[in-house]
RNA sequence: GGCUCGGUAGCUCAGCUGGUUAGAGCGUGGGAUUCAUAACCCCAAGGUCGGGAGUUCAAGUCUCCCCCGAGCCA
């Protein structure tokens, strides 16, 4: 089984910010889950670097915008590997690779006979590399997003002739799960209802942008280039260990081919894309595939937008969350899991400082910590610092065996509809139920009354087989607690980054009774720091 | 202006095809307990389900109108 996702190419007009950090940890965690599972698993993120934009950006810095391009893809590089992100692909699309697979791709679809020549006039806004629809006659339109004034431009382009996959575009937005969540359907349906005219793929007179082959003074339009990227990473040798600018540097360009594509992990499972660009994704992408004779992506997966105490993040309110901070003065486990916690994956979320912290204290360090802290301090006081011994085999009847195969049932349902909270949910409930049963059974009382031992050993056994469920469950959500919890149950975390595990452990791990009885437990320590911010962040 | 999606306890949200006293988590108040990261567990208060009208034996759940918020298109 193989499993390619995407997270979008972020354009590096500017640094990353928390939506683009949103995206590519919810990423990461379907990348963990489907690699935990045992699949052969491509997980592709990278930078946008062309377009009018990031040319005018880097002049107003004073810099070419080559080095404005490393510079900033330098740094989203860079902060995925510091939030432990396990993408096995960073592509930029100034990559000389990407470039021979955009003229590979321009001239399977120029070979469709679906680019023409067309003269394109309009208001354009440069923020949105996009054409706007105000009317020709309009006295100093403004882009209504970027409140910028627009730019009057007339001139002859490449068109792509997207007007004839009307009818397969209707039929793939109609097929069921294509577009995530659902909720997003309707409006791209209403959009391609109106019918779906030509857009152009090349510009003029722009040099930060990939040549047009055969069309001297075209380069391509970025959305046109920037798309393809999610084909070329697929080419690239896996660049996991970092710091591969190999591309840059030479990049054997024979080996660019375009057909290779369907034997890399081409089509994609999955798109996930903030909804701001779910037209690109869902419409135009498929049609230039269909030009180029290349299967379609499976789905189409349009998040929502993070606000942050009820309002909209922005340099004008200051207000920005910066990942960097978050990083640092939280943790990935804490921003992990507030965020794919308590956002329903798909709809807007708001970032509150208090729930945040409060969610991440309750439970994390409370509910699911504590309760590794207490069982095993219990185990080890009473039972020879190790895990209890047992009469009898493992019962599957326990309780909390039944718990723990709920949960792993519902965690798995819910990873595979991406339902990140429903998942998270699951392993917490698994958690409190341990909780709950450790305080009707009560050890503690029970270890005073000679003879109870064995049913203390036995009650204890099964929290910490519910402790370890909690932990293997926590795996593709939070990586780095699961694996503490689970040396602290003198088990193997599990590698669920770019090095493949062992297919089947993971799966096989979430059987009851993996415990062995009379295991020596390590010395407890807290597995989960509560969070105490001083101050706004 | 057309269309879409939301408006349910202080906060974040569940509530399938209409049907007993509208649910969960957090927060708040109280209780119990001591194995544990002043953690865990239990209980309670808190909602005219945006407003109005209608359909129905019965509506948070269907229909219409209005208000508010987000968005797509023009």
């Amino acid at each position: 089984m193989s499993y390619t996702l995407t997270t979008p190419l972020y354009y590096v007009n500017d640094r990353a910010h928390l939506g683009s950090t949103y995206t590519t940890l919810a990423c990461d965690a379907i990348a963990r889950y489907r690699r935990l599972r045992g699949e052969q698993v491509v997980f592709i993120t990278g930078c946008d670097e062309h377009g009018q934009k990031i040319q005018r950006t880097a002049e107003a810095a004073g810099v070419s915008p080559q080095s404005h391009c490393d510079a900033v893809s330098e740094g989203y590089r860079d902060l995925w590997q510091r939030w432990q992100v396990s993408n096995d692909r960073f592509i930029r699309t100034t990559a000389p690779r990407h470039r021979t697979l955009v003229e590979q791709f321009f001239a399977r679809v120029e070979a469709s006979g679906d680019v023409v020549e067309g003269r394109q006039q309009g208001w354009y806004c440069v923020a949105c590399e996009e054409f706007k629809d105000d009317p020709h006659e309009a006295q100093d339109p403004e882009c209504p997003i970027h409140r910028k004034p627009l730019e009057w431009r007339d001139e002859v382009n490449l068109f792509f002739r997207l007007s004839r996959y009307q009818g397969q575009i209707e039929e793939l937005i109609r097929r069921p799960g294509f577009i995530a969540p659902a909720s997003r359907r309707r409006e791209v349906e209403n959009f391609v209802a109106q019918g779906l005219r030509d857009f152009s793929i090349s510009r003029i007179d722009l040099p930060w942008g990939i040549p047009v082959p055969g069309h001297p003074g075209h380069t391509f339009y970025v959305w046109f280039d920037a798309l393809l990227g999610y084909l070329s990473a697929l080419l690239q040798e896996s660049s996991t260990t970092g710091g591969d600018d190999a591309d840059h540097a030479n990049g054997d360009l024979q080996t660019v081919d375009l057909n290779q594509v369907l034997a890399r992990g081409w089509p994609a499972q999955l798109h996930v894309i903030g909804k701001d660009i779910l037209r690109f994704h869902a419409v135009y992408w498929p049609a230039m595939l269909l030009s180029a004779g290349l299967p379609l992506p499976e789905r189409v997966f349009g998040h929502g937008f993070l606000t942050r105490e009820g309002q909209k993040m922005g340099k004008s309110l200051g207000n920005v969350l910066d990942p960097e901070v978050l990083l640092e003065r939280c943790g990935r486990d804490a921003v992990r899991w507030y965020l794919l916690r308590d956002i329903p994956f798909g709809e807007d979320g708001d970032f509150q400082q208090q729930r945040f912290t409060d969610l991440v204290n309750n439970d994390l360090a409370n509910t699911i910590g504590n309760l590794l802290n207490r069982t095993s301090s219990m185990a080890r006081k009473w039972f020879a610092e190790a895990v209890p011994p047992l009469a009898t085999a493992p019962d599957l009847e326990h309780p909390l065996a039944q718990a723990a195969a709920a949960a792993a049932q519902q965690v798995g349902d819910a990873l595979d509809a991406l339902e990140f909270r429903s998942a998270a949910e699951a392993v917490l409930q698994l958690a409190t139920t341990a909780n709950g049963f450790l305080n009707d059974t009560a050890p503690w009382k029970a270890m005073k009354t000679p003879g109870q031992e064995e049913t203390v050993a036995t009650d204890l056994y099964a929290v910490l087989e519910a402790s370890r469920l909690v932990a293997v469950l926590l795996a593709p959500l939070l990586p780095e607690l699961s694996s503490r919890m689970l040396l602290q149950l003198g088990q193997q975390p599990f590698a669920s980054d770019q090095e493949q595990a062992p297919a089947g452990a993971w799966l096989a791990a979430q059987q009851w009774g993996g415990l062995q009885p009379g295991l020596p437990l390590p010395v407890p320590e807290p597995v989960m720091q509560r969070l105490e911010l001083d101050g706004p962040l």
